[in-house]
DNA sequence: AATGAATGAGTCTTCATTCAT
DNA sequence: AATGAATGAAGACTCATTCAT
């Protein structure tokens, strides 16, 4: 056949990942994904050592994912406000399109984590020292009046995140639009943080 | 006997609340459970249709207590702005009192959700109600300017969830203090929100 | 009914004889215990905590069985040498009439075993110490000179051990006579154990 | 290359032997070998038809090697009772300095031994054949006066399982000397043979 | 109000083996 | 001579739930 075959080794992590996002991590199983793709359970297991080791592959490519867009998003822009913009606006921009990537990073309990080897944990504070880093510049070039942007830089994280996972978990009202919801609130974080520049 | 007892159901939502804390959702089970109050696992059924409804029962109380808490925040409070900052803090106090509770209401997927009598879901937005009936009186009072009082509810909201439940997560960076993270974040989404009152 | 029912659990440990005696415990599955007595798989579980405990059960019961018997052999047998042979007929005896839970005591690898509650061994010396307090008896009475009873008791009961097992794994020729082969040896065992007392 | 190498077949061997040894019967697995020797698990299909031929090969080789052993101790050793003697040691000390192939050939249980070719079978039985044929030698020239031959180095036979099995098994009592165990309990096994002639 | 007995469906994982290459 | 891909059957064990008492 000419066409671009998929790997199975694909297809076992893009069935995961549609299962992770549809149905929780509770009810994933390997028999399911198996079934799923049409092929024994025991197939898996040539890809993947175990569960564990399934789902720490999909947690490091969305990781993985989701700091390379963030980094793209700077590269070639020098201002550091819109530096600090243009990564806001890619960690929004990637879990809006890739909804079941983004809930996976953050979906797996803390328990099934503390498996996770330390290593990849430090990759994935790539997009998060980005972050800081260009706090840091705005600091330096007086445009910003903070004594502790790690913690700056934490906060405007978690309130993103806040707003990403009401939209994903459903549990927004019916009658807010999702897009308008997301744009109105990060005009709200991003204020809540520039105030601190424009005001002093 | 005198002594208040405490009755099995109550038995047993408290310790499914603490698995539910500790172990996450995948394992809880009712094996566990009635192991650990040390009551046969049939006993439960006697209080509880099934597993489902064991589960929106805690994230029912869990909601309403929320709820609860956050009204008698306001109470005998007048002055809108003050009423504001209450809300926002006793949603906060609640989540670092009862971390338990808290994460019973978010933590339970979409999926199981479903399940979950929508009559019920009303009675969980009254803390949320009480948010925008706030924000529309400081409207009123010519206090703030925003078309959309419903979103900016949500959006606090979302922000506040997020700050909470990346402590939770402890995906926290362990150089930071909670506390001073939390008051930290409390203080910039207020003040993103406020800009729009005070500057205008 | 007034037939004297057999509990699930007695019928468990029957069946589980029954094949680590015919196959082996290599292929001892709780699956195939569980089909064989008409019963769930699940239903073990109500009995026995997991595969380890049900063993262990085994074995305990034979070793008590057999430590039992050869404890009764000697009951009322005053004079030492009735009682050593006493103790010998009745281990061979033992052998003879339950051999499912003869071998067992031996089947299981000590890799097994290693879990087995260190307590419990010491039961299943019961009649090996009795066997040695024997020797200990005709060395005093002056009917032996031996001055390592420990290691003549072992001994002993090596021997038997070896002579048992060969009949037990049809490593026999079959034109010998099972029964014959064992006396012919029993007395062997015993004569190159006595004649350190006659001929001295 | 003019370096001997080792065949893959003979690596098979070796590490089914050393598996066999160390972990038992029940957790050898055709995968396992494949991966210590750093080969797919198909190849040893090219060696071996399956496990069972694996395995039987594995029982050929070593009861050979035993028998072979056993032959050459009496090679050029005339008096019969010297005879006697070396076979009775030939076996004991194959069995202390290759415990896993001594092992091996009573290791798999009589089930799997069923499917095991007869014609084999009666080649494993040239050391006892051997045996035998001394005891007769030894009936001819009047030292001995026994009627039964076969059982008799079937008896003699047995007790040396017994005496070496304990020992491999772990079984033996940690005070115990493993060597002077064995040399006691070999010495009481002669005696109790050759009081038949002596004292006759 | 509470339980013991029981189960079918499901969990992850391992196994020996086959087949096309 | 050797392998990678694949699988069906089986392994131990856990789960939510039911039913008779």
């Amino acid at each position: 056949m000419s066409e671009p075959e998929i790997s199975l080794r694909e297809r076992i992590l893009e069935t995961s990942r549609k299962f992770l996002f549809s149905d929780g991590y509770s009810s994933l199983s390997m028999r399911k994904i198996a079934k799923e793709i049409g092929v024994s359970a025991t197939s898996i297991y040539l890809y993947f050592e175990n569960k564990d080791h399934l789902i720490h592959t999909l947690i490091e490519e969305s990781v993985e994912e989701l700091s390379t867009s963030i980094e793209q998003s700077v590269e070639g822009v020098e201002d550091t406000i819109k530096r600090f913009e243009a990564i806001i606006w890619s960690y929004i921009r990637f879990a809006q399109h890739n909804p079941e990537k983004y809930q996976i990073i953050y979906m797996v309990h803390s328990d099934r984590m503390a498996r996770y080897p330390k290593e990849k944990f430090r990759k994935a504070r790539r997009g998060y020292a980005l972050l800081e880093s260009v706090i840091m510049d705005g600091i330096k070039e007086g445009l910003m009046e903070l004594d502790k942007p790690m913690i700056a830089a934490y906060t405007i994280w978690a309130q993103l995140h806040g707003v990403v996972s009401v939209v994903f978990n459903q549990r927004l009202d019916s009658r807010i639009d999702r897009d308008e919801f997301i744009e109105e609130s990060v005009e709200q974080i991003m204020q809540g943080f520039l105030i601190r520049i424009t005001t002093t």
